[in-house]
DNA sequence: CTTATTTTTTAGATTAGTCTAAAAATATTT
DNA sequence: AAATATTTTTAGACTAATCTAAAAAATAAG
């Protein structure tokens, strides 16, 4: 049984691989993690003595497969409940990551395949990101980063990077949501801010901001 | 913040002083969360520094008012997800326990109040346990044991005193289930088993599990 | 009412997770 | 490629939660 500790390193050792099994410096880890870069090299130790990481000291650290499906695992159940918290009880999606944070070390196998069965096996959750299936496999779409448009394209909004609710409160306060239709309308050449179209309204929004937004090009 | 530990801590003396502000055993805390008398005896400790428990050594222990109100919170969050299991994601009321026990320690008012009004505001859990309101007030029935009936009375199956899952799953192959109407057929002298009458059937129960179901008589 | 038993607490050790400070390895710069 | 800077690990300490064994207090028994 993983404490909650390792299952936190595992799902930050995927993230920052970005669901590779490419390796991965310790700081980075402390820094995702908010602790300090002594703590992380004990946990590596003990995550390579379970075969869950490869890691070699000095070098960086991996994920091994059975690593990478536990991670998924947690990442599963934590998408899956970011869905019930904004399908079921009315959150949006700013609100969901710290809650979602606690409910996905919660163990129960049922749990989790009745939640899947109750949500209509969703595959995205609320901030577009596709939720890995049962068996750990995890299914990417091609996207493109907003910021990668040329003027004249559209595209609809399917995902965000950065989901941090700071993030997310600008693009709601913004009427950016899922689904929405964007086009680039032109490209301010002094500081690369992006004007878009946006159903019957025009903003401009910073070379930060679009490349932050994914979006399926249409 | 408490932690875990010190959460089951508080829930553990409120059960074992049946709800009221009375005085608990450190042994009897010890057995019931499935620890040892100096891990307790430390615990009490702290929970008193924290003005949650009134504790004089070698005299047990009993809940402060802020002590009950935060028990009482935690039991309120556990009733609550249990509903949640049973009614929305098709657990059986055996199967509930473990889960709740997990869920009950999740940090988040909204997902509280919120799950609250998704579940239309339950009153009972799955068992007929109250529900503490969100202030910290729970309101007991005032329910008889089905083996204080005299024969030839009928009572209403309202909620069980041993929650086990092994008790429960007794209950479940005899279809005896909350709501059920029970009548006392008679009493056999040599072992007191309770002959019942229930629906188009009739059994026997033994005396022990007749002292574990709550009835309303009608 | 003194002795024996039981309960509870204290003392001291262990484990897991964390930290700071110092040492070791790696990477960068000139 | 030598010197400097950065990153990572080790060493050693701390906290929280647990344990066993021993001491102290309370309770029960003769």
């Amino acid at each position: 049984m993983l404490s909650l500790s390792a299952e936190n390193h595992l799902k930050t050792i995927f993230h920052l691989s970005a669901g590779d099994l490419k390796s991965v410096t310790t700081n980075s880890i402390a820094d995702a993690l908010n602790t300090k870069a002594p703590s992380v090299s004990d946990m590596l130790k003990k995550l390579s003595e379970k075969d869950l990481i490869s890691y070699t000291k000095y070098q960086g650290s991996s994920l091994t497969d059975s690593g990478r499906k536990l991670a998924l695992n947690i990442i599963r159940k934590h998408r899956l409940w970011e869905v019930f918290l904004v399908e079921k009880l009315g959150f949006s999606w700013s609100e969901v990551h710290d809650v979602a944070e606690q409910l996905e070390h919660v163990k129960s196998k049922k749990l989790i395949k009745e939640l899947d069965k109750f949500l209509n096996y969703p595959t995205k959750d609320p901030h577009g990101d596709p939720i890995p299936n049962p068996a750990g496999f995890i299914k990417y779409g091609n996207n493109f980063l907003l910021s990668d448009l040329k003027i004249g394209e559209k595209g609809k909004l399917v995902g965000v990077k950065d989901s941090s609710s700071l993030f997310l409160q600008f693009l709601d306060k913004r009427k950016i949501a899922l689904g929405c239709v964007i086009e680039i309308l032109y490209i301010e050449d002094f500081d690369n801010s992006v004007h878009i179209g946006l159903e019957d309204t025009n903003l401009s929004i910073s070379l930060k901001s679009a490349s932050n937004i994914y979006v399926n090009k249409i």
